[in-house]
DNA sequence: CTCCCTCGAGTTCT
DNA sequence: CTCGAGGGAG
């Protein structure tokens, strides 16, 4: 045992990594447990001892590390994208329907590939958390969540506590660089033992194993990981640089397994052919499924050559060659206890079914909406119903539909008290006529499925909504100011708008909160809860204080308009640049930017009219100061030229066309609303467009919508900085398509520097695409702009047309 | 006019 | 997550 500290430590790492492995990874442990046990803390006492001697890959790093004050972001090189799910998800989906809809799908893949077979890699689609883990020169270096998919959060401390996850790679040559995507998952057995402990120490249960392992894995202290106890499996590879990489999916498979990564067995991961094996696959898997020891929701195919995979490529967020194909979700019967109504930040009058509490796909449901009267009709959903209910997309809880059998009947009239008659004892769900908030006529627009309050922002329910919305994270981000609190301000009238909230004291909120406990049965109050209470004040007004200078994109979704999410409101800040010209605007210059059309511009410019909205965002500007203003976009210019915007005017018969050739005839838009009628018979067009334009022109509010649209468009024209239409000629009017993963931009950075270039960035190669950017493991649009002959260009010629027009 | 895709809005529970 | 509506391309 004289050993050299260094070469005993070495020694010690490889043995336990190896029994380490035998016994998590390939579930055959070959020591007992304390010979491993008594291993490890010698390694330990020798690390503590020479510190020198730690390293990234050590089992003793399994223990988990101090708490972290939070986790932090981490971008994905290679998105981490979701799966479609093509199948449908009817309950009454039987086996002759799921293999029509299996062939359906085997037969596009065919024809897309030109291929008479195809062979496609099967999984267990995992219940649990998705990871990516990096491997620098087969040692683990950095694991993340998937988060939104394009980033995600640094778990790396958590992840390296999860046993069968291998710190290094078993490999004499690993890869220099190795991305490694799986799942973390509870066992079932892990998650039963799990929740007896807490059970035990009196701590809350985890409703279910996904709940366990999420749970588990974001703790910022990673020794509490370390004391649960994950699993982890493998399905794919994400990059590999320095090796080969697999030609089938398969293939991948058996690698990551030699390489020391658990992977589920190879009796439940065959490929298959045709729909007929998937087919069997399915019925296989689910028959097994509750003899797994770990919780699954579906089963997973994959189109098994890597070559077909990148022929099919990707549509929007989803890959072609991969698809979940999900079991049919867990139902649960229930009573409907009663029908109410939840009245949106946009008066939407949503009913939604109370219900008798019910154990369901893993969470204890109470509420499921029904979406809209329609929705309820079609159901017939009535107060004391026994219904069928399940977790749509094991998400949001859904009414499937009605147990008639069951329907409470009314007692036969003249019957006995047992004999129930033929009448239900429920009539069928109608929607009130008036708001249940604030009284209001309760209006539903022809065509549309949702009815709406019609009170506006004098509705509280409303108005509560759209203060929500206001604080809310995407918007001003006012943290700790919650729904409960702003029900209360609202109702107590300390705030009636969103201004208000800016003026709101301490005092104030002591006081509010005071009310809101007292209604609420109120604990009496002790000294130190009046300081918690004021700290919680404190904090509150600073959060009000912190939103004070939002970017003018999250200032624009704040304010609550119809139609303006968060890249509708992005669109608005980069064209229009500031709040001061986009306040008036009118509807036509609205739609002439894009994707914004007639609706969403008729709602914007209807928003900003509106007296009482003008006041509050009159007020709420004495207050709040955007960030990042700045002028029109001078691309705006070859937006607002006359045709382009007479096209949006909606007048009868003017066709984009018939525009084009109006726009030639007249100096201006104020000079066509100076036009008499004599005067439009000059015009050469067809009598009839002429009629129609006449006749539009005799309302006085359209001639005057012209001449505000005139005065306006030449005080943008003018407002651009100087430079304008210095788009350069590289870039002026071209459209890119990106594809695959470039080397230093990503997607969205490359987008914007095009775009500020003057270039338009589409999302698929057509013939009229001047430019494919291609970057690593680019699939189909390369194959495509190939095919057509559009010109492709790396991210470094990229660059060098960037800086040339610069 | 008809797809196809993206965006907005509403929703549940922990 | 899902639905429906809006926008734009073919």
């Amino acid at each position: 045992m004289s050993q050299d500290p260094h070469q005993r430590a070495l020694y010690l790492r490889e043995l336990l990594t190896r029994y380490g492995h035998e016994y998590y990874a390939l579930d055959a442990p070959t020591v007992p447990d304390a010979e491993y046990d008594r291993l490890f803390r010698e390694l330990q006492a020798l690390e503590t001892a020479h510190p020198a001697l730690r390293t990234a890959d050590s089992p003793t790093r399994r223990v988990g590390a101090a708490p972290l004050p939070e986790f932090s972001q981490v971008t994905h090189e290679v998105p981490m994208l979701s799966l479609g799910n093509a199948f449908s998800d009817m309950q009454a989906t039987g086996f002759a329907e799921r293999h029509a809809e299996l062939i359906q799908f085997d037969e596009r893949i065919r024809r897309e590939l030109g291929q008479a077979t195809v062979h496609y890699a099967t999984e267990p689609k995992f219940d649990g958390l998705a990871i990516s883990l990096i491997y620098q020169d087969g040692v683990l270096t950095q694991a993340a969540t998937r988060g939104d998919g394009v980033a995600g959060e640094n778990v790396t401390e958590n992840i390296r506590t999860i046993r069968s996850i291998p710190l290094r790679l078993n490999s004499a040559t690993p890869p220099a660089l190795l991305e490694v995507r799986g799942e973390v998952v509870m066992l079932k057995q892990d998650f039963e033992r799990l929740n007896a402990e807490q059970t035990a120490r009196g701590d809350k249960t985890f409703a279910n194993p996904r709940n366990a392992a999420a749970g588990s894995l974001r703790q910022l202290d990673s020794r509490i990981t370390a004391s649960r106890r994950l699993s982890f499996f493998a399905y794919a590879i994400a990059r590999v640089s320095g090796a080969v990489w697999p030609e089938t999916h398969d293939g991948e498979m058996n690698w990551l397994a030699a390489l020391g990564f658990p992977v589920v067995e190879a009796a439940l991961r065959p490929v298959v052919e045709g729909a007929a094996g998937l087919a069997a696959y399915y019925e296989g898997v689910m028959q097994g499924r509750p003899s797994l020891p770990f919780e699954i929701d579906g089963v997973v195919y994959k189109v098994n050559r890597r070559e077909e995979q990148e022929t099919l490529g990707f549509v929007s967020r989803a890959p072609r060659w991969a698809i979940a194909h999900k079991f049919p979700a867990e139902e649960a019967l229930t009573q409907v206890e009663a029908i109410e109504e939840q009245v949106g930040r946009t008066g939407a009058i949503t009913p939604v079914a109370r219900l008798k509490p019910v154990f369901v796909g893993g969470v204890t449901v109470t509420n499921a909406t029904l979406h809209n009267e329609d929705e309820v009709r079609r159901k017939d959903v009535r107060v004391g119903d026994t219904v069928i209910v399940r977790r749509a997309g094991d998400v949001i809880p859904e009414v499937v539909s009605v147990v008639l059998a069951q329907r409470p009947m009314r007692p036969a009239a003249g019957g006995d008290l047992f004999s129930a008659g033929d009448k239900p004892q429920y009539p069928p769900y109608r929607l009130p006529t008036h708001c249940p908030v604030c009284g209001s006529h309760v209006v539903r627009e022809e065509g549309e499925a949702v009815a709406r309050c019609s009170g506006g922002l004098s509705c509280k329910a409303q108005r509560s909504q759209a203060i929500q919305h206001f604080a809310g994270r995407r918007m001003m981000d006012i943290d700790g100011l919650g729904e409960r609190y702003i029900d209360k301000l609202v109702e107590y009238e300390y705030v009636r708008g969103v201004a208000d909230l800016y003026r709101l004291s301490v005092d104030d909120l002591l006081e509010m909160k005071r009310r809101a406990d007292e209604d609420e049965g109120a604990t009496p109050e002790t000294v130190k809860a009046g300081k918690i209470a004021s700290k919680w004040a404190d904090n509150l007004i600073e959060a009000i204080a912190a939103s004070r200078t939002p970017p003018l994109p999250r200032l624009l979704f704040a304010l609550g308009i119809r139609h303006v999410g968060e890249s509708t409101a992005k669109t608005l800040a980069d064209w229009l640049g500031s709040v001061a010209l986009i306040r008036q605007c009118p509807a036509p210059l609205f739609a002439a930017l894009p994707d914004i059309g007639g609706v969403v511009a008729q709602s914007l410019a209807d928003f900003f009219s509106e007296s009482h909205n003008a006041d509050a965002l009159d007020q709420l500007l004495r207050y709040v100061q955007p960030q990042g203003e700045h002028a029109p976009s001078p691309r705006l210019a070859e937006r607002l030229d006359t045709a382009a915007l007479l096209a949006r005017l909606n007048i009868p018969r003017l066709t984009e066309v018939r525009s084009q050739q109006l726009a030639g005839q007249i100096r201006s838009l104020a000079a066509l609303a100076d036009f008499s009628r004599q005067q439009t018979l000059l015009l050469d067009l067809p009598a009839e467009v002429i009629n129609a334009l006449a006749d539009w022109l005799d309302a006085p509010a359209n001639k005057d919508a012209l001449r505000a649209l005139e005065t306006l468009r030449q005080h943008i024209l003018a407002a651009l900085p100087q430079d304008a239409g210095s788009a350069h000629p590289l870039f002026e009017g071209k459209t890119f398509v990106l594809t695959g993963t470039l080397p230093t931009l990503s997607r969205d950075q490359a987008k914007d520097r095009i775009e500020a270039a003057g270039g338009k960035v589409s999302g698929s190669v057509s013939k009229k695409t001047h430019f494919v950017v291609a970057g690593s493991e680019a699939g189909s649009k390369l194959a495509k702009a190939q095919e057509l002959g559009v010109a492709v260009i790396d991210e470094a010629a990229l660059l060098a047309m960037l800086d040339q027009s610069a």
